[in-house]
DNA sequence: GCTTGACCCGGAGCCTACTCCAGGTGTCAT
DNA sequence: ATGACACCTGGAGTAGGCTCCGGGTCAAGC
């Protein structure tokens, strides 16, 4: 059960100082305790809490529907099934995007070959002149 | 050789008409045709490049980025080393946000596997008070 | 006792990527 | 010939997600 100041927090989230007092400020995280001369006191349950909201933002959750969820863990545990239900759709959501990228990764390396493809029929000197169907 | 009407380009392109003409006013795409009524008519070439587009936008490649290799493509074919090595380093970031994806994923899974647990030890009857170490 | 540094607050500003608007034009069916 | 419709233009507005600013407060070292 430690404590940690703004400085550390920012360390152990990856969130910088003003996305930090962002987040609070519209609720996304709970108001944080604050020391004598005001500065925050950051809990471990804080930085459990901003972990969770790293990964869902790292995956595209909007913060409209972050705050859903931190709506649903504040109202406590019979809310548990709606989080899981959440949760569910948005892992159904990352793995639709995992798949598109990869799709789309392989177009990509496509254009990559066929750009190689270009190179090594235009440098080969019994070839001077480039046919080029796709021209980008 | 065919030409596509602004109804056609949004159908194939999947992108907005305001997007289309958004594009073209700030040059991703090259001026596309005009009839004598000065309506757009856009060619085969103009979808193939509209599909470049679309991949690498969907793979998250910001608009400033996309205006380089637009530029790149007009300058012409001595740029080809300069176009596979931008795509090389888009495949890369590419990969490494599916990398990423997979990582948080398999956290929102835990997640997930964490709460049907609490609600499968909350629903034994034997088991009325339930410990939750992380509240979230 | 004074500066430096970390932090506070409310509010304004910014960046990206569109999206919408107002007023106007050409085409086609009724 | 009169709507309805698809489209045009330049410019303004929007949404999401931060990021910066100005003025102020404490604590600590010199």
């Amino acid at each position: 059960m430690s404590v940690y100041t703004p400085a550390q927090a920012v360390e152990e989230t990856g969130f910088s100082l003003d996305t930090l007092r962002y987040y609070e400020r519209i609720g996304l995280l709970e108001r944080v305790e604050r020391n004598a001369a005001g500065q925050r006191r950051f809990s471990d349950e804080d930085l459990g809490w901003l972990g969770m909201v790293r990964c869902l933002r790292d995956t595209g959750m909007p913060i409209a529907e972050m705050l859903r969820f931190a709506e649903l863990v504040r109202d406590g545990a019979h809310t548990i099934d709606d989080r899981i239900t959440l949760l569910e759709a948005h892992d159904r959501d990352v793995e639709a995007q995992i798949a598109q990228l990869q799709e789309k990764q392989a177009a990509i390396q496509r254009k990559i070959q066929y750009y190689r493809d270009v190179l090594a029929i235009s440098g080969a000197s019994a070839c001077r002149r480039i046919e080029e169907p796709r021209p980008h």
